[in-house]
DNA sequence: CGGCTGATTGAATCGCCTCAAAGAGCGTGG
DNA sequence: CCACGCTCTTTGAGGCGATTCAATCAGCCG
């Protein structure tokens, strides 16, 4: 957004929080955005830092985590392009942002941002439907954290993925298998489920033997019996 | 709200979502918000209903649940007080609303409320703010979730009922034992930090055994070495 | 080819859950 | 006023699932 006036070369520029906005916001917006890119592993802010800046991820996938004072961490939130990434009105940062795999954003400083948010409604009523979204998207988490067995949530976060991958994934026949690339590896998927990377590798295993998916590289997964899969996650 | 064209007679007037508006957004507010008690055990609304209505707490403690498919559930949030309920701009109800203690609340009906919303911005402005921050609580309590043993979210969750009792925890001293009175039972603790009924009890007995709480009575707990508490919550 | 990082597998432990029974608190009715 | 029944809580025994610790394996780059 900030070589093109009007964002035109942007990816993302109507899935996300710019989509619904006049041109008189977007121009704003564009005037204070800047693109970044960062190297998967590389991280954008820490937690704790003072909180500096908003963003739109244009591409990649970011992870925001915490950790408790004795250092066990867990991943809190996933963003995936379009989605928008900081905490708007808070001093400092509480979680650490970092690429897993290598990403793109709009980086807004964050009251210039704070600001453009106050002269705009629709931007700030695009951020406060995202903001609910992403409750519901978190309090889901907490249910499947406090609730759901190993078995459960590393068959749920496959058919999630499968979900995100949407067109991208691979499939021969309507019904038939499907593969998917996952954009994570084994650590970070027991670092989102809050299990251990020993535990998300042995639940693989154990469906692999079962059949129900193959595992044809360590970051690709084929899909052979969905609906085994959606029975394992105990649906919901 | 309902009865007093400016609120004069609402307990939260001040700390709730209407705490910052100018007159006009209250007296349109006031026009569509409607008082409701509920009693200790009764609910709002359940999830799965079609979304009819938000409303700010008045009294009471309020908690909303989820489930799994097969029954399992889990409070994914607990409301006070001046707390803003429900979720504006989603069609059905995701969480079941049920009074943990009997409630007063300022109902309003979703689509006037949304309405509103959209006519004045500093509603809106608050609405972000509110939703933000329950977005931070709801983070947390994924940490605590996914990481924490079931005697440091039994201690944590006594320092949070403690930080929260405030004022009206007795103490006799500066640095003296503190007596909070549980808003909740135990099942609804355990529901709350994602564990059993059984497991929550005896975590209690423990800490009693060890001389860190007294328990004078069911809802009744005095913190007799809140450093030792601390300790067991694994600060954070 | 060796060294590095990430993934898998194994053995053993521990924490929490499950199932079960006993105990405490409280309102109702005799 | 006490007995009864209801609900909630505590306590116990036992089992299972996930973790911990440790070793092996696979892939990748120099």
């Amino acid at each position: 957004m900030s070589d093109d006036p009007i964002c035109n070369d942007c990816a993302v520029r109507h899935a996300s929080l710019c989509g619904a906005l006049d041109d008189s916001a977007l121009v704003a917006l564009n005037r204070i955005g800047q693109r970044r890119r960062l190297r998967r592993g590389e991280t954008l802010a820490w937690s704790g830092d003072t909180n500096k800046s908003c963003a739109n991820l244009l591409s990649g996938v970011l992870k925001l985590t915490t950790a408790t004072a004795d250092g066990r961490e867990l991943s809190v939130g996933i963003q995936y392009p379009a989605d928008f990434v900081g905490q708007p009105f808070a001093n400092t940062q509480d979680y650490t942002i970092t690429a897993v795999s290598d990403a793109e954003l709009c980086v807004f400083p964050r009251r210039p941002f704070e600001g453009v948010l106050e002269e705009h409604a629709p931007l700030e009523r695009q951020l406060l439907v995202r903001t609910l979204g992403m409750l519901d998207d978190s309090r889901r988490q907490m249910l499947m954290l406090g609730r759901r067995s190993a078995r459960e949530k590393v068959a749920g976060f496959l058919l999630d993925c499968t979900a995100r991958a949407g067109a991208s994934a691979s499939r021969a026949t309507a019904d038939g298998p499907i593969t998917i690339d996952l954009p994570m590896s084994r650590g970070e998927v027991a670092e989102l489920l809050g299990l251990t990377i020993e535990t998300v590798s042995r639940q693989l295993t154990k469906m692999r033997a079962a059949g129900i998916i193959a595992i044809p590289s360590v970051r690709t997964i084929t899909i052979r019996d969905s609906a085994a899969l959606t029975e394992m996650a105990g649906a919901a």
